[in-house]
DNA sequence: AATGAATGAGTGTTCATTCAT
DNA sequence: TATGAATGAACACTCATTCAT
């Protein structure tokens, strides 16, 4: 369940052999589920390891703590959530429609990652830094898109953090929503309807 | 920084004596503290008590569980937030003017009770029907008012759950982040620039 | 179900007034019930008066402690065996029918007061100088009847202290048997039984 | 104090090491002594450990609660009483002796484990399946011997389950008071005294 | 005599972390 | 590297007892 793309600039120490890597790997697809579905206080190194299949002890042998061990995962999720997005802007039309496609790709992104949710949000009271920077630097990178869209004519001046902002909550919640608490409608067709939104508020 | 409005409904054993609603009034103010500023789990009856200047047991004089308490706590938060959302509409001219107010007064009250968001998002984890719930009903209320601006000509048609819940994500990351971890711009300021995505949307 | 004939005695502290008696007895009703059904340790004070509808302080009104409650209905409890004992041996032909009439009637004794058992095998612990006290006494009484038959001629010389306590070990287990674990058979027949056994052993 | 035959298959979770081994009968030994000179409540898994000269959390390394570990040291006290009656009973010349044997290693047996009753007494209390258990199994073996005795024509016929829990009684209420009690009396005394009882009665 | 709120010592249990093997 | 036993601090909760009213 856990994609751990860049988890090893996160993990605390890098297996040199080729079966500490695969323990590692273990240890952390256990952590992405149990952190995901029991949260942090709930998760205890026992079950985790359990469901690794290893030994207990071992897992010291790669993180330095079960909070190193959440801060990997959170970062990771992160990071990712970034990658993502940007993946999905890639060759849109134009900006509007690059919001679009990421809205869509997101709300995939979470109901293929249902723990993303839990972790960040747990985030807040484990690793409040990395929860801030998660945010942080998710609606700069919006900011940034609708400072392009200005500069290209293709939207209105004068938009800026709040927008950016505004703009994530939507999502966020959009990806609750329809991501997390219910599959029932299409990507695309949420995606859509927010993005009208955009394109031309809620008047007639 | 607790207000108790209507807190009585959810505690569990209400007091007999004038010493006695003290003694739960100073509980209820200490535990939104420490819940609000340490989350849940780093909270500690004995921190509670202390804070309270009450001894450890009469804790339990008054609630069943530290988890009882929490969930008096959330319904409490949660049913304040819709009452004053419900009071900020309250005169409104029109269906966005009236959303321009209600999200101004939540930023001002995000800013009163920073405690709000650690208390509602660790509802996710010690009380999830409490969290559901909580937006489920802030969703179906904002869906409401969309329903009625359509129907009275003032909004367009065919918005429904989707824009419900894209405007709730935009108010509570903005009261989030103006709100709560920045207080320099002024709400209103704030909830006029959100407001005008909901008339016009980003397009020239 | 708790008689509390000659509980005066026992009590801490008697009352003066008609009301007060009438909280006592309810109190010691409740505390019969209590300890018989839960056991020492898992009553509580709180149940007891709960039980009992009176308040939780005047409790210490009436009696010094748990324990002390407990100590005076342990020993009422075993002065009301003596009692039951002696009213039944009354009027007996002979000494071994005494012993058959003491033992039904102990049996019928044992299926009106469940709590019994409990009560006094609890006091090994809570008040263990009443435990051994009960059983010294009773087992006096069985040997005083025994040198009293062995006198008269109607039973062997000889027996003493081990017979008495024998003869005890059997009617405790007959009444745990036949009285409080199942009462399908009639006291009458046990007893008989059991006195068959006095008279004339195991053998053809 | 107390030997541990069969615990193992009563214990939660058997150690793998050596080390473990020797953890768990310190455990036990230690528990057995505490359970028996101050009783269920007032033993402390604190206190336990302590004298076991293991950490606290040691504990649960082998039982999953206090009341497992009791359970546990009911079961095993239980099985050892009827080990020992079938091993005094072994080689007896006829079924009468058989029970005088059976008697007379019994009260050895509670003055070598003088926690024998406290612990099975309280029983009843914190375990009472076993408590029923201990007792039902003890008389069916009664029961059985007797019905043999009178099947070769050795003892009268017509006993049954009464005349069981009868000897039962004795048996208890004797290694209660010759060997817990009191140690002055010799056991084999004792359990001739109480044998002729059987053979012949109290009659002349 | 009665009430019920207040007190705080005590205890079972959990679990992250350490460490000997 | 891996293992799993050992450690002990921490904490929720209970309840007998006290006390102000």
């Amino acid at each position: 369940m856990a994609s751990d793309s860049g988890l090893a600039a996160t993990v605390d120490r890098t297996p040199r052999t080729e079966r500490g890597r695969r323990t590692l790997r273990a240890i952390l697809d256990a952590a992405a589920i149990e952190f995901g579905t029991r949260g942090f206080h709930d998760s205890s190194i026992v079950g985790i390891t359990a469901r690794a299949g290893v030994a207990l002890g071992s897992f010291y042998t790669y993180f330095e703590s079960k909070d190193a061990l959440f801060r990997a995962l959170v970062r990771d999720m992160s990071a990712q959530v970034g990658v993502v997005g940007a993946a999905a802007a890639k060759g849109a039309a134009d900006t509007l429609s690059g919001e679009r496609q990421i809205l869509a790709s997101f709300i995939g992104f979470a109901r293929a990652h249902k723990e993303l949710y839990r972790i960040i949000d747990e985030a807040e009271f484990v690793d409040p830094a990395s929860y801030r920077q998660h945010y942080e630097s998710a609606a700069a990178r919006i900011q940034a898109r609708l400072e392009a869209g200005a500069a290209s004519g293709e939207l209105r001046a004068g938009t800026g953090q709040i927008e950016a902002w505004a703009i994530m909550g939507m999502n966020v919640f959009l990806g609750l929503r329809y991501g997390v608490m219910d599959e029932a409608l299409d990507p695309g067709e949420i995606a859509e309807a927010a993005n009208m939104l955009l394109r031309k508020g809620l008047t007639r």
